[in-house]
DNA sequence: GCGACAG
DNA sequence: ATCTTGTCGC
């Protein structure tokens, strides 16, 4: 790999804009040889959802993650950042479009999650590296992936009640998982994205669902980063208040 | 060439 | 993803 390129995948101050698609292939390629797919090596106490809004016809790009306490799933704080980008929406390549900017609200969190769940795939992916492998791999985080629709492979449609689910296979491999996360509503699909096991991230995901379609981590991270592109939320880092009753 | 195609 | 209005259901 070029040396150029190479910077682009261990530099802090990413900068993808200016990739092309081979050059991007090729990042994907060499960040695969250090995807980890072994068990969960420790408990977990906290997990957080990472998600990006945009205006359309836009360059800016509104990031945030939400920390939810675990297994009560509460938020417990949220780092929003303000961001831009001009790397288009490219089916495979949806990481070197929103990486840059949830990797500065990643940064802006004092105390790190033990797991980061994306809006998209981990290694539900042609190459194996969607954006959640890409970000555990670049920042060692444990992460998984869920998204709301299939981006390869193949899976047999799921029972109708809520919990069960199907393998999604590639060329062989089982990459993921179609989840009824909701009675007679459209699966989610769950992968492990870095340092945890296929099974790990169904059941981390069966255990972050609630009453929704979307496992909490996601649904909270989604509804923080809309609220702040509308300017409900304003740009920074903050701890949830709570009202406690002792 | 044709169909698929995260957000 | 976002743009949009109403509508059906818990």
């Amino acid at each position: 790999m070029p040396d150029s390129l190479n910077r682009m995948v261990i530099t802090p101050e990413l900068n993808y804009d200016q990739l092309t698609i081979p050059e991007a292939t090729l990042i994907q390629q060499q960040l695969r040889g250090h995807l980890n797919l072994e068990p969960l090596q420790k408990g977990i106490q906290t997990i957080a959802g990472a998600d990006i809004s945009l205006a359309l016809y836009s360059e800016t790009v509104y990031a945030g993650l939400v920390v939810l306490s675990y297994p009560e799933l509460q938020p417990i704080s949220y780092s929003l950042v303000k961001s831009s980008t001009i790397f288009p929406y490219v089916p495979g390549y949806l990481a070197f479009r929103e990486i840059p900017a949830i990797l500065k609200a990643y940064e802006q969190l004092p105390v790190k999650p033990d797991v980061v769940m994306f809006d998209g795939n981990g290694i539900l992916h042609g190459r194996r590296m969607g954006i959640a492998s890409h970000f555990g791999v670049l920042t060692g985080a444990v992460t998984m992936g869920c998204a709301k629709k299939k981006l390869a492979g193949q899976y047999g449609e799921p029972g109708a009640s809520k919990g069960e689910y199907t393998h999604v296979t590639d060329k062989g491999e089982v990459i993921g998982y179609a989840v009824r996360t909701k009675d007679h509503v459209k699966p989610v699909f769950i992968s492990p994205g870095h340092k945890m096991s296929l099974e790990d991230s169904l059941t981390l995901a069966l255990k972050c669902t609630g009453k929704h379609r979307l496992p909490e981590p996601t649904r909270h991270a989604h509804e923080y980063v809309n609220r702040f592109r509308i300017g409900a939320l304003a740009e920074g880092y903050y701890e949830v208040e709570r009202w406690r009753l002792f």
